[in-house]
DNA sequence: AAGATCATTCTTGTATCCATAATGGGACTG
DNA sequence: CAGTCCCATTATGGATACAAGAATGATCTT
């Protein structure tokens, strides 16, 4: 597994309270609007105040709650139109990760991406093995989180090899986060035929990569994130209604 | 004045001693590589750890500071080609905005946009009869504040007219701030030319908006960020061999 | 009875305190 | 004399304490 990434590490208490405090949210413990007292939130993590306030801060900087002076934070689900949005954003960084990685990866870097691809494509067909099986005991859920974890990779890379640390500084912040923990909650419902479109379009992605052309590398990175975007827009829509 | 954004408002102390902190960095009290001790910082500002904490971790999370876990907070001056890299991001996000805003602009927004620009060219004028004259005791600080000041009102009002909220939110988060505090350093040293070429780049942005034509909108605005991201850094390196 | 006002309570923001991990210096040894 | 190991010092992360500003509810007035 690679380190997280090439910048600061407060690898803490903090981040991990704000990603579980992000994932009831996302799943719903937490409802919209909701006003999130941090006393409670204190206790229930079983730690002060201190940590919690610092974590709905960063959350507050990512969108998903909203803090207003001398008041509680609320929660702050985006509708289905700002998950767009957000999915604009991330194409268009994206994008740019790739353009970039095509022009300038080198030997290690490209070697590397590939690594992570075949990974990924790995873990697709064991999923997908298992999703078609239907068996029951069958470890499903640590297999979507391999897919999850060897997709993140994938991206990851490009990011890296893209060389430009103030774009790998600004997803990990703004947008990373974010998509793994709605990713997390969908995927059990993401089927067959989207998980074969992300492994072909990062095939895709890759080999504009390796030939560096740095247009096409780009279009099939927007492409390939706008598609997620749609997908993830779609569940968040039926879920938004389901509950 | 316009409200700062459409989002949340903690608008606190923190906010304020993290610009302060970003501000010192950049006129160079705080030199790179040197330790932030939070100590230090809460006697220089008058106020406790707590606060100063929470300032360093958002500076850290736009790339100002290093936060390691248990180690001191080290000033992280970024070198020009990380300025560079800053630029190249903000000139994608804003790029962005400026298609979507050739795209989606209404008549109230696009009006607010015409008076922002308008405002500018104003604030250009006077600062650059200022400068040539060279008159002493001419309040040139006041009107170097004006012409940032009006010039981020239009970009901020294309963001805005843009619609994508999460777009407008990243680039607050971890470009806009620091876009800010360069400017009020080297602002000084723009010369007349550069003013000029500003006033020219924003007047063609808003014409491409005005005409609804996306893709000429957002080339023209890449454009404009590559050229002060080219400024900038020039001036970043001046200013480093200089110290 | 409805609305407004004021007091109480609750929650946040800031300060202070304590435990723990890093740092630097000194002593000891090869 | 240099290198290394260990301990004291110091600074950070987290917990606790305190003050001040909202939200709420009760009471009084019209």
């Amino acid at each position: 597994m690679p380190k997280s990434g090439p910048s600061s590490h407060p690898a803490g208490l903090i981040e991990e309270i704000a990603e579980k405090i992000h994932a009831r949210i996302i799943s719903g413990d937490y409802k919209p609007g909701e006003r999130l007292k941090q006393d409670l939130l204190a206790e229930e993590f079983g730690v002060s105040r201190t940590p919690i306030r610092e974590a709905l801060s960063k959350l507050d900087a990512r969108g998903i709650v909203r803090l207003e002076m001398r008041r509680s934070a609320t929660v702050s689900v985006p509708s289905p139109r700002e998950v767009r949005e957000m999915y604009q954003v991330r194409a268009e960084l994206e994008g740019l990760a790739a353009e970039l990685a095509a022009e300038w990866i080198n030997d290690a870097k490209l070697r590397a991406l590939e690594a992570a691809h075949e990974a990924f494509v790995k873990a697709a067909t064991k999923l997908r093995a298992a999703k078609t099986a239907r068996s029951r005991e069958s470890a499903l859920p640590k297999l979507s989180l391999d897919w999850i974890g060897t997709n993140e990779v994938f991206h990851q890379c490009i990011v890296e090899a893209s060389g430009n640390s103030a774009l790998a500084r600004v997803l990990r912040e703004v947008s990373a986060g974010y998509v793994r923990n709605l990713m997390l909650s969908s995927a059990a419902e993401t089927n067959v035929l989207r998980m074969e479109s992300n492994v072909a379009s990062h095939a895709a992605i890759l080999a504009a990569i390796r030939e560096h052309d740095p247009a096409r590398a780009r279009a099939a990175m927007v492409g390939h994130i706008r598609e997620g975007g749609d997908f993830v827009a779609a569940w968040f829509e039926r879920r938004q209604v389901k509950s």
